[in-house]
DNA sequence: ATCCCTGCAAATCGTTTGCAAGAGC
DNA sequence: GCTCTTGCAAACGATTTGCAGGGAT
């Protein structure tokens, strides 16, 4: 079964229509392969002749969250961010102060430790999130060229 | 030097000035060894008599957070939350996602798996964040307990 | 047809800011 | 006295929501 098609079925089991809004937002979200925020979608979609208001990418990126299909992360800076799940199995980020580029990364050591520190409170841990801030590879390249 | 008379010298070295709100906030802040936001500071203030306008409560939270003497943090849901820092080092957080009860925990091995992540990419790291969601030992039991 | 959805604009919520009056040095 | 501060209220930016008209089943 196709993403799409998980889609449909979810909306379908909650009794909800397949609009043609709903889809756009859904390929736009799947075209992407990094990270995006609410409004970049919207964007995206008036700019690509498919403009959905800002209020339906709101309501779709809820559904989407719901349906499992996208995760929704907060990593500072007032917006919430987002990512399609599909070849994206958990991992955790590297956050550029400077560039703000985003780097994956996923360590089955620190998951291990974590599950332990769980049990060791009685905590039955759900989700977690991990974000290390700082600067990235190219941005420190920069600094040390530029003597601005 | 007290944590106080840091604050002092953090705002004389600025050029700023120690007034009676910031020494109001300050206060407050120091008092607490539990997370808090802005707003249960300024709420707290007013009912103890000493009111400060919210304005003024974000703005000097921010100048303590440039100090150094206090952290801030994004725990999600919107809102900031802060602790300040003395006899509080580093640590990352569970988080009850029933009752919002906050528990802190350290971990040395994380952390050097963590600085291990950073080198293989180049990263400087300044600061992280960790938080682990999902249910506290007591909601865990109230859970079992309740046949709601 | 029925009920769900959409866009719009107004409403929220946490936080920030411009401005005129007031307090520290 | 000059400058930094304060409180107020308006401004903000992200997100949510009420409503009336428009689509999906």
């Amino acid at each position: 079964m196709t993403e799409e098609e998980k889609f449909v079925q979810f909306l379908r089991n909650a009794g909800l229509k397949t609009t043609q809004a709903r889809r756009e937002v859904f390929r736009e979200v799947f075209s992407r392969h990094q990270h995006f925020d609410a409004d970049d979608l919207y964007l995206k979609l008036k700019e690509r002749g498919a403009p959905v208001s800002r209020a339906t990418v709101y309501r779709t990126l809820t559904l989407l969250v719901s349906s499992g299909l996208v995760r929704k992360m907060d990593l500072g800076e007032g917006r919430s961010t987002f990512e399609h799940v599909l070849g994206h199995p958990h991992h955790d980020h590297l956050i550029c102060l400077k560039c703000s580029r985003i780097i994956e990364f996923n360590n089955p050591a620190i998951e291990e430790l974590q599950k332990g520190i769980c049990a060791y409170y009685g905590f039955k841990m759900l989700s977690h999130s991990q974000e290390l801030y700082g600067i990235c590879e190219s941005c420190i390249a920069e600094e040390e060229s530029d003597v601005d």
